[in-house]
DNA sequence: AAGCCGATGATATAGTATTACATCCGCTCA
DNA sequence: TGAGCGGATGTAATACTATATCATCGGCTT
């Protein structure tokens, strides 16, 4: 391992202030890391904590940019991307394919072909799941020879929220 | 309008000598396009059918290096950009947003909030429809008070002919 | 024919992502 | 115990994608 960018201990500190709602993903997403691999720590921590800290997708250089001022220096893209990556194949971070950017999921864990819901006007995005749509769209796509690895939803739109003001 | 940076009838020629299935694609797409708005030229018709014969998504650089080629000098970002624009808005072609480029829609003119099937092997697009399921998805967002404006259904995988091979 | 307007074109730059290489750590095994 | 292997980390450089801004042109109005 080369030598840490971040310290873990300074790094504790860090998310101990964050937002209630923060630490309770973080909470779960900790629990559902340690039986997946390694344990969350590093830079992949603190762009999980980050992401979910502003709730609405984050673009890879607001990340890049919060982590160095975090770390005094800066950091490169290639470090984010890799923590980018490792979060997405441990499933707790989704890309939003049509904004280039990346939220964390609501429910790590689950299946994660969710149905994202966009606001276009805060930002803000949900999660949706029926197994009811996945079936069908697995059959629709299966009927015609083709076999799926992954599947992208996405609706932009108004929120709930946003509708109301 | 400004000086022409494509002569009209030097595109014809060149258009003249592209593949069957791009020249029928052309015929459907300029007879839509006659009953809204300009007849489609100069840059947009290129792109259209630049993107038709490859019969797979193409990156908006690659537009860019084939229209520049033709037009034997540089042709620049926004040009191209401005004709894409133009061509999604007139539902001709789509953003494949999960590779960041551009397909030909199969069925112009249709509702096209289609399923795009997108080949990791081949590179190759096809697109799918079913109106159960774009009922399901409007269910489902609706219920929780959304308003959608535009989805973004993609799936990656193998397609068939890639299976057999 | 002067002047407005929209379409087109060029310049420059912003934003997103990856390739390739350097370095460091900690483990294995002689 | 320390040489060297291998993976994770860090850096430099660059490729790829997209847009903001300004300049220009041609046709239309009056």
């Amino acid at each position: 391992m080369a030598a840490r960018l971040l310290d873990d201990e300074k790094i504790e500190t860090y998310l101990g202030r964050l937002q209630p709602h923060t630490q309770e993903a973080l909470v779960r997403a900790r629990r559902r890391a340690s039986g997946h691999g390694e344990p969350l720590r590093g830079v992949p921590l603190l762009v999980y904590a980050l992401i979910t800290e502003q709730q609405r997708p984050a673009g890879a250089y607001d990340l890049i940019d919060a982590i160095s001022r975090f770390a005094g220096r800066p950091v490169r893209p290639p470090t984010v991307y890799r923590a980018i990556d490792q979060l997405i194949a441990r499933k707790l971070v989704a890309r939003v394919a049509s904004k280039n950017a990346f939220v964390t999921c609501a429910h790590p864990g689950h299946s994660h072909d969710c149905v994202l819901l966009v606001c276009d006007k805060c930002g803000r995005t949900a999660e949706l799941e029926d197994r009811r749509l996945d079936r069908l769209i697995l059959e629709d796509v299966r009927r015609t020879g083709f076999e799926p690895r992954h599947r992208t939803l996405e609706v932009e739109g108004t929120c709930k929220t946003c509708l109301g003001a």
